[in-house]
DNA sequence: CTGAAAGCGCTTACAG
DNA sequence: CTGAAAGCGCTTACAG
């Protein structure tokens, strides 16, 4: 023992990993490696939870990138089937793909970040309740008098752009207001979907929406951006609502109303089931719920008139 | 074949490292998880950078945290030594460790990004030549007459707040403005430690600096924070100048000016070199050096009176 | 308590 | 060209 700490000797993880058949590895796979997907605080946050309680127990981070929808399932499945990690947090959450029924079957240990699916009892999952937080959201814009108000989506095949679609039309509904898909937009998270949804919504002349919700802050001020160029006062004239609650939120000009989503401590989560389970043994079967918040600063108001 | 493909089977990727020698890994520490770390677009844009290029090769990225210095250097020490990784790129340049040393004894493949040490010739490296460029940036207000500046760093123990620094003595050297301790302050990247700064340095009362430059967009609109609650317009009073170019300098009040660093290039380069000299089986010593780009915006004018 | 052997699941050089 | 064996560097159950 001496010996080996005087010449500096270190186990190889490696050939350690194959004989115990643990790697000491979470894995996540980020859903699209493009440049708009780093903008936003999300990809952060999500690290920073991981990484924070990954190194509290001496679990390293395995990161991969994909190129899309189909790309990103074949980077899980041959993590997973490679045994390169312990665990995974699936972050994709998506509509059209099922990534958690593989998952099932590899048996090995999981956590979905998002709403789990129809039959999602015997996995694990943490959720931030994305369709009630959203109706509040809308709700509080109603209750400022709002009644032409306008939906900006994400990538529409993910399962957080549906979810608050549906959060939408039950307050819309609720308050008896019909809904017109021409406030209806999807801007893929992206700044200039914001802003390209403002250019298009405003030719409705004066059924243009009084009030927009972005389902993230990039696209928040990218809709900042277009109303401050066409000269439309934020909050007297429009209001603005985004989600995440990212820095740019805060100052942002006017600072922005925002849905908080605690992405950071929804990882922080996972990774202690992922690593809890590893060291039972077992396959991680909790269910957790976070709670969002609606950050109120100020870009909305009452609704003109 | 056929059997194996419809059985699913996928080759057990650490046995395959085992014996191969090769994980198809990056590695990467970042070096202090906490909250403030992840705030500014440093990290993303290093994940990003990396990310994409390990991508295209098929190779994946490892990260581990930290928990400071001292921990830093035995996260890559231990990373290094149990060959977790084919190569790794090394993010922290301090002044107070040495983490080149060990790494070119470990002769493992390792890229640093930042400024290279004093005999760094057979390292490899890519450089945003901090000190030049800083220099040119209190030149840029220097010619817009201010003659008190404020020099607002990160972390004192790291070596590109002392590249900057240095900068910064040159540029008002040059100009014949004698350097005044009380315009110096380390706000550690963090947003309180900007504003903070301005707290402390507005009580030099007519010795308090009419411009200010911080290391990071963070601190930068904590300056912007801080002089806006003490009723002080910018740029007409007092001008600032952040650096990398993050969403929020975009979207500040006012617009920031910033010295862009091109660290997701930087770091894709980085991930470039490791590639190419895992797969010759060298270790890699290029050199690379990228340009900054001062972005200007609204926090930049002329010296008041 | 100590030490040698088997095994983790691959790859690759080598014998047939 | 095919197939069996050795080896990658550990851990751990087992024999002595």
């Amino acid at each position: 023992m001496e010996a080996a700490s005087e010449l500096g000797f270190q186990p190889n993880a490696i050939a350690r990993s194959l004989s115990t058949q643990r790697t000491q590895m979470l894995a996540i796979v980020v859903p699209h490696v493009f440049e708009g997907y780093f903008e936003d605080t999300y990809f952060s946050q999500v690290m920073r939870g991981l990484l924070r309680v990954a190194h509290k127990y001496d679990y390293r981070v395995l990161v991969s990138g994909s190129g899309g929808h189909m790309d990103e399932v074949s980077q899980i499945h041959e993590i997973v089937h490679s045994r390169q990690a312990d665990g995974i947090v699936v972050l994709s959450n998506r509509l059209d793909v099922d990534v958690v029924g593989p998952l099932r079957e590899a048996g090995i240990p999981f956590v979905l970040i998002g709403k789990p699916p129809v039959n999602g009892e015997d996995i694990a999952w943490v959720d931030s309740q994305d369709r009630f937080y959203t109706e509040k959201v809308f709700r509080y814009l109603l209750d400022l008098g709002h009644e032409r108000i306008a939906y900006v989506g994400g990538d529409p095949d993910v399962s957080v752009t549906n979810e608050r679609l549906c959060g939408y039309r039950a307050a819309l509904a609720a308050a008896g207001i019909g809904e017109r898909p021409e406030w209806i937009d999807y801007g893929f998270f992206a700044e200039d979907g914001g802003y390209q949804a403002v250019h298009r919504m405003i030719q409705l002349d004066d059924r243009a929406p009084t009030a927009y919700y972005a389902a993230n802050d990039l696209m928040a001020v990218g809709i900042l951006r277009a109303l401050h160029e066409l000269d439309i006062r934020v909050p007297d004239e429009v209001s603005v609502i985004g989600t995440n609650g990212s820095l740019v939120s805060m100052h942002s000009n006017p600072p922005l109303t925002t849905l908080f989503v605690p992405y950071a401590d929804m990882t922080a989560v996972a990774a202690s089931m992922l690593i809890q389970s590893i060291q039972k043994g077992e396959i991680p079967t909790k269910h957790h719920q976070v709670d969002c918040r609606l950050i109120l600063r100020e870009t909305t108001g009452p609704a003109p008139n």
